[in-house]
DNA sequence: ACTATCACCAAACGGTCGTTTGTTTGGTAG
DNA sequence: CTACCAAACAAACGACCGTTTGGTGATAGT
C-alpha cells in the first residue's frame, strides 16, 4: 500500500514483484507534478512556509494522497534539493567540457552556476534558498549534496596558474558567495545571468578596471 | 492594558500619560530579554521556524505575555530587524569614520560589516538570514531598513578612484554578496572575520595576487 | 487608604500543521 | 469474470500555531 521508497522512479522498483510490468508508461505517475510544485513553493516561500498542503493543491491532489509519493516532507525536501543539485552540477559539468584554458573553463562553471541560479528554474533556486539546516534531520544529507557540487569549483581553481602565495579558496569563496547571493537581488530584465557571472570573475581576475568579458591573464 | 507601541522603548513614551513617571528604572522591564531572545532564535532558526512559544519560553515568561511588548510576531521580528540594521549600520560609520583615502574607508566598511555579521551578536544575523518576503505584511518596511544600510556601500564605491568605465555597482553587488553570503560557510576558529573581509577586498581590487592587507591602488 | 497602571500569568480561542487511516477507482493480468 | 494493485480520495488525528481574554500582585501617585 505504500511502495513510496521516496528516491528511486517507480515503474523501475519491481523488487518482490510477482511478475513485472515492461512496457509502457501506464501508470500516468504524477509525482513529477509533485516533485515540480514542491521545487516551486520551496523555492518561493523557503521550507517552512511551504505546505504540505499547498504542495498538494499546487499538484493538484489531496494533501493524503502526496504520501503515497514520498514519505514526509523532509524526504520531499531531499528529492528536490538532490535534483536541483544534480541540474546545477549537470549545466556546470557540460559547460566546463566545452572550455579549455583554466579561466576559460572557471568562466564557463561561473555562467553556468549562475544562470542555473537566477533563471534555471525552481528547483535551483532551492538549493541555494533553503539551509540544510531548516530541515535538521536531513541537514547532513542536503550539505554533503551542496558540497559535493561546489568541490568542483575546487578543482577548477586548483588548475588556475597563480602565484604560489595565492588564496585560492578566497577567491573560490568570494566567487560562489558573489553568485549565490545574487539571487536576492536579481530581476529579469536587467543584465542576464551571464553577463553578472562573468562581470564577476572578471572583476575578480583583473581588477576594477573595463569590464571585458575575455578570460582575463 | 496595552502600551505596545511596539516601536519606542518604554520608559520614553508618556505621550497621553496623566503623570509622567520620570525617575528611575522602575519598571524592571523585560523588553529587552524578549528582544534579545527573539534575535536569538529568528537568527538560529529563522523567522518561520522560531515560534513565539520558543521565544516566549528562551525568554522566562508566558507566550501570551508576550503580545503585552508586542502587537504580533511580525512586529517583533521588525524590532529586532531595525536594531539589527542600526547595529550594523553603527559599527560601519564608526570604522568609517576613522579612515582617510577613498579604499581605506571602504575596507573599514568592509570590516565593519564582516565583523558585526560573524560575530556580532544575533542582531545582525537576522538581517541577513531573515528575507524581507518572509514577512509578507513587513517586507517593505523590511527591505528599506536593509537598503538604507547597503547605500553607504554605494557612496564610499563612488567615491573610488576609478577608470571611468569601470562597473561599480557590479563591485559593489559582488562584495557585499560575498560578505553576506560568509555567513553560511563561516565558522569561528579559522581565519579572523577581519581578515576574510580584507581578503576579499584586496583580492577585488588587486587581482589574485599577493593576499597582502594593505590598502591597495 | 484608595486607585490606577505596569508587567505579567493562566487559560483558552480558532486555525493550520504534518501525518495516518480506511476506502475507492481504474487499468491490467490471469 | 475475477483478482489485483497502483494511485488516488475522504476524513480525520493530535500537536502546535499566532493570538485573545480576563485576572493578579506589585508599585506608584493622590
Amino acid at each position: 500500500m505504500r511502495p513510496n521508497v521516496s528516491q528511486l522512479s517507480p515503474g523501475q522498483s519491481n523488487a518482490g514483484r510477482s511478475s513485472p510490468r515492461e512496457p509502457g508508461p501506464r501508470p500516468a505517475n504524477r509525482r513529477q507534478d509533485l516533485l515540480d510544485a514542491a521545487a516551486r513553493l520551496f523555492a518561493r516561500q523557503g521550507f517552512h512556509a511551504a505546505s504540505m498542503r499547498d504542495i498538494a493543491r499546487a499538484a493538484g491532489m489531496l494533501p493524503g494522497s502526496l504520501y503515497y509519493h514520498f514519505a514526509s516532507k523532509d524526504a520531499l525536501l531531499l528529492a528536490v534539493y538532490g535534483e536541483g543539485v544534480r541540474r546545477i552540477a549537470a549545466r556546470v559539468d557540460a559547460a566546463v567540457a566545452g572550455a579549455v584554458t583554466p579561466w576559460a573553463r572557471l568562466e564557463a562553471a561561473c555562467v553556468a552556476h549562475g544562470e542555473t541560479l537566477l533563471d534555471g528554474g525552481d528547483y535551483a533556486q532551492v538549493v541555494i534558498r533553503v539551509r540544510p539546516e531548516d530541515c535538521a534531520a536531513m541537514a547532513a544529507r542536503l550539505a554533503a549534496l551542496r558540497d559535493a557540487h561546489e568541490d568542483r569549483f575546487k578543482a577548477l581553481v586548483a588548475a588556475l596558474d597563480l602565484p604560489a602565495d595565492a588564496d585560492r579558496q578566497a577567491l573560490r569563496l568570494m566567487l560562489l558567495g558573489a553568485l549565490n547571493w545574487s539571487q536576492t537581488w536579481y530581476r529579469p530584465g536587467g543584465d542576464s545571468p551571464a553577463a553578472i557571472a562573468r562581470r564577476f570573475l572578471a572583476l575578480l581576475a583583473c581588477g576594477p578596471g573595463a569590464p571585458g568579458a575575455e578570460t582575463a591573464p
